[in-house]
DNA sequence: GAGAGCATGTAAGAGGTTACATGATTCC
DNA sequence: GGAATCATGTAACCTCTTACATGCTCTC
C-alpha cells in the first residue's frame, strides 16, 4: 500500500506529526500523484504503530495542542527499503470521463464538445498548476537526487496533462465535423 | 458513481444478465478506463434494482443455471441521460511507481534504470494490447456515433501510454548521467 | 466578534478487491 | 480425469472520503 511507504518515505527523512505530514508533506509535494486524507493519515499512523514501523511520543504544548511526533524504526526503514526495491505492477487508473464520452452516442454534438470544453478548462488548470511549482533547470551532473526525482515526477504529470489537453482538442474537432443527431 | 452509469448506458443498449455486462461488456470495452470487478457488478445491480432504474427477471434454463435478465426502466434513462449530460469533476488519479520514484534517492542509479525498465516492459504491453484492438480507419461524416466515441477513447488509451513510455526512456538516459550515491 | 491556524481524533459510509461456494456441462 | 464455461451470489476485508468534535490562540 502506497500511503504507507509515502509516509515512511517522508518519516525517513525526518520525525513528523501527522498534522505536518498532511499540511507539509502530502499537500505541498505528492499530492498529484498520491493525494492523502487526513483522517486516513492518522488512522495508517496508527497502524504502521501497531506494526512497529514506527514510534512515537507525545510533545507537550501549553498554548496550542499536543504533538505526537512519529519517528522511523529500523523495521519502518527496511520496510521502505524493501518496497522501494520491489517492482510495481501496473496500477489500475479510471476516468469517469471517458464512461460519460463512451455512452454519449445520444447527445448533441454541442453537447458533448461542452462537454469536453469543460474537461479542457479542469486539466489546463491541473497543467498550470503544475507548471507554477518553482523548478529551476538544473544541471545533470551535480543536482542533488531528491531535486532530480522530484522534477522527473512532476515532468510526467505536465506531460501526461498536456497530452490529455491536446486530445481534448484534436476529439473537439473532430466532432464539430460529426454529422449530428436528430432533434 | 461511474459503476452505475456504465452499467445503465449498457443497458440502455439491450437487456443484460450480470454475468453478460462483466464477460461482454466490461471486459471487452471499457475495462481500460473502467475495470469492473464481478462481485461488485452484482452487488450494483441489485441496488440498482432497489432504486428502481433496473428490473430483473428470472430466465429459467434446464442444462445451466438460471439467468437473472436486467431491464433499464425510464427512470434509469433518466438519471443515465442527467449523467451523461452533467459535466464531470477531474479524477483523483494515483500511481504508485511515482511514489516509490520520488523516495527513491539512495536506491543506486542501476536499481533505479531496472524499475523503470520493468515500467517501461508494462506499459509496452498495455499498448500493444490497445493497438490489437481492431479499430479500422473511418470517415468522419459516416461513421457512427458509437463506433467513433468509442475510437476516440481509445485513441485517448494510447496517448496516454505512448507518453508515459516516452517520459520513462528520457528518465532513463537522465538517470545514466546522474552521479551515483555511493556504496 | 469572526475566522484561520494548530492538532488530534472518531464515526459512518461508499466503493473496490479477494476468495469462496454451488453444480451441471463440455472439451481436451 | 481435470479444466474451462456458464451463472449467481455471499463474506470479509481494504482503502478512501466526508463530516463532525474539541479548544486554544492569533489576526483582521
Amino acid at each position: 500500500m502506497s500511503l504507507v511507504h509515502a509516509i515512511l518515505g517522508f518519516l525517513n527523512r525526518q520525525p513528523l506529526t501527522g498534522y505536518e505530514l498532511k499540511t507539509q508533506c502530502f499537500d505541498q509535494s505528492v499530492s498529484y500523484f498520491w493525494p492523502a486524507d487526513q483522517a486516513q493519515i492518522y488512522k495508517t499512523l496508527e497502524k504502521m504503530e501497531s506494526e512497529q514501523w514506527v514510534e512515537s511520543q507525545i510533545k507537550f504544548q501549553n498554548d496550542r495542542p499536543n504533538r505526537r511526533l512519529y519517528c522511523i524504526t529500523t523495521g519502518g526503514q527496511n520496510e521502505l527499503r524493501r518496497w522501494l526495491e520491489t517492482r510495481q505492477p501496473l496500477h489500475v487508473q479510471r476516468e469517469p470521463f471517458l464512461v460519460q464520452l463512451y455512452f454519449s452516442e445520444d447527445l448533441k454534438n454541442n453537447t458533448i464538445i461542452e462537454l469536453l470544453e469543460h474537461q479542457k478548462i479542469l486539466h489546463g488548470k491541473q497543467l498550470h498548476g503544475y507548471e507554477s511549482i518553482g523548478m529551476p533547470a538544473f544541471n545533470l551532473h551535480i543536482v542533488p537526487r531528491d531535486v532530480f526525482l522530484a522534477n522527473r515526477t512532476l515532468n510526467l504529470g505536465k506531460r501526461m496533462e498536456k497530452a490529455y489537453i491536446e486530445w481534448i482538442e484534436e476529439t473537439i474537432n473532430m466532432t464539430h465535423q460529426l454529422p449530428d443527431v436528430e432533434e
